[in-house]
DNA sequence: GGGCTGGGTTGATCGGTATCAATGCCTGAC
DNA sequence: GTCAGGCATTGATACCGATCAACCCAGCCC
């Protein structure tokens, strides 16, 4: 079969039309400083990958040749000691721009938790779109600003929050990851194990499981399933997380 | 008395001689964007102040009118839980740049710990700036994904890390903090309190002073005042900081 | 001098979370 | 079907760092 006979319009006459056009998280991710008509452009310097679960494709320390952009899934980023204590810095899904933090090598490690689609772009091509088109870079340096804001707010909840307050604001944060400009959520999948919840949290994973234990029983979450929780009580939640509730 | 008399030739007849000429943080802050020859537009809307100590001058959630680049001294960013809890996000001194982490409010607090001396940039102005200067804008994405790799580190201490590995990593860091390029230093100073150094690690107070006295008595530092610390064993203490000791 | 205050150190005890351990549940292999 | 392995839950106990408390010291005011 000729695949030009298939999809001839596309390929021959339509030279604006690109995978990227397609693609689902465009309009939240750091793409949409990009023009519709200069998206061709784009497009033509980013490798669309499709990862199976659990694969490291950033390794913390290598050099760093390529930035990424998740278009589907959801991927862990940590950092590692050498006896094996691990930090999850964050958990990137559709839309989120990895590669920022770094200078010649990665920062920190990524892996795929569940199966992910992504597209990859070469650091210098990138640098030099960049130049073609300074809103990019604009809006990458909103996007940095945004992480910075992000992990200010953990590491207050690393240094300072009790394990009821961080386990308090990991379900907030989650329930509103999923519909980032939608009204709050009271429903959300945990799509990460009560481990990585841990390592998230700066706590163990029997310690993460005491305390969704404890909130199901007081009647402030309903355990949907093992990944799926709803929020019965969302403001007692975010009044924990916030520190208002020292006592209970 | 007449101003103009006093400096007529600053004023009148070198239109590219202007404080930030002399400002000795320029070589190391994000003004080395800036070329010597347009200078001058950078100190025209640079305001320079001086602070004394414990002066709060950026307040979590106000509106996020100016930026600061820090040329003397050393300042606290914070965030607080409505019960006084703290969490200090990092010690800012000399060529610093803050501001960067915000969106429309403020997203931590700013305090002097020492006097400091600073110039400020109100926001529309710098973005008009780094409109007619992109080089301002890709230095300022620099700076930003340094401070991002920064914080993950500190997320990693945070989370993962113990007291006496805190303080060992707390140690270092502060080290080489003065001396950015130059090579390995042993001698450091402390301009902040204990408190402030346990609301930066995540501790308290008596657990700070007594990994410090615990380091003093094993000989691995030997303090030489209060604020002033020499690392008598620096190989020791990164291994120790980096999580190679933890039986030690 | 005396008293006061803020910061630092050190000791005794407490408690929140980690650690160790057992069990249950689900899924995939065969 | 059975078995094995990974993940989650729950209980018993241990321990690191927090809390409570006493004391020291330097600077400052009077």
């Amino acid at each position: 079969m000729n695949f030009a006979q298939v999809r001839p319009v596309v390929l021959t006459e339509d030279h604006t039309h690109s995978a990227c056009d397609d693609c689902g998280a465009r309009t939240i991710s750091v793409c949409s400083a990009i023009e519709d008509r200069d998206l061709a452009q784009l497009s033509a310097i980013a490798v669309h990958r499709t990862l199976e679960k659990s694969r490291v494709f950033i390794e913390e320390g290598e050099a760093a040749s390529d930035f990424f952009n998740i278009t589907a899934g959801t991927v862990k980023l940590f950092k590692l000691l050498p006896d094996g204590r691990q930090q999850i810095t964050g958990f990137a899904g559709p839309g989120h721009f990895l590669g920022l933090a770094v200078a010649d090598t990665y920062a920190f490690s990524a892996e795929t938790i569940e199966p992910v689609r992504l597209c990859r772009f070469s650091r210098p091509r990138l640098r030099a779109l960049m130049h073609d088109f300074p809103a990019l870079e604009t809006r990458l340096l909103q996007t940095a600003c945004n992480e910075l804001a992000t992990a200010q707010e953990q590491m207050l909840l690393l240094g300072r929050k009790t394990a009821r307050e961080r386990v308090a604001s990991f379900l907030l944060s989650r329930a509103d990851a999923a519909h980032p400009c939608g009204h709050p959520q009271t429903e959300l999948r945990l799509p990460m194990t009560r481990g990585e919840i841990a390592d998230y949290l700066g706590l163990t994973i029997e310690t993460v499981s005491r305390v969704l234990s404890r909130f199901h029983a007081d009647g402030q979450i309903t355990r949907i399933a093992t990944d799926r929780i709803r929020l019965t009580n969302r403001a007692w939640l975010e009044n924990l997380a916030a520190g208002n509730l020292t006592g209970a």
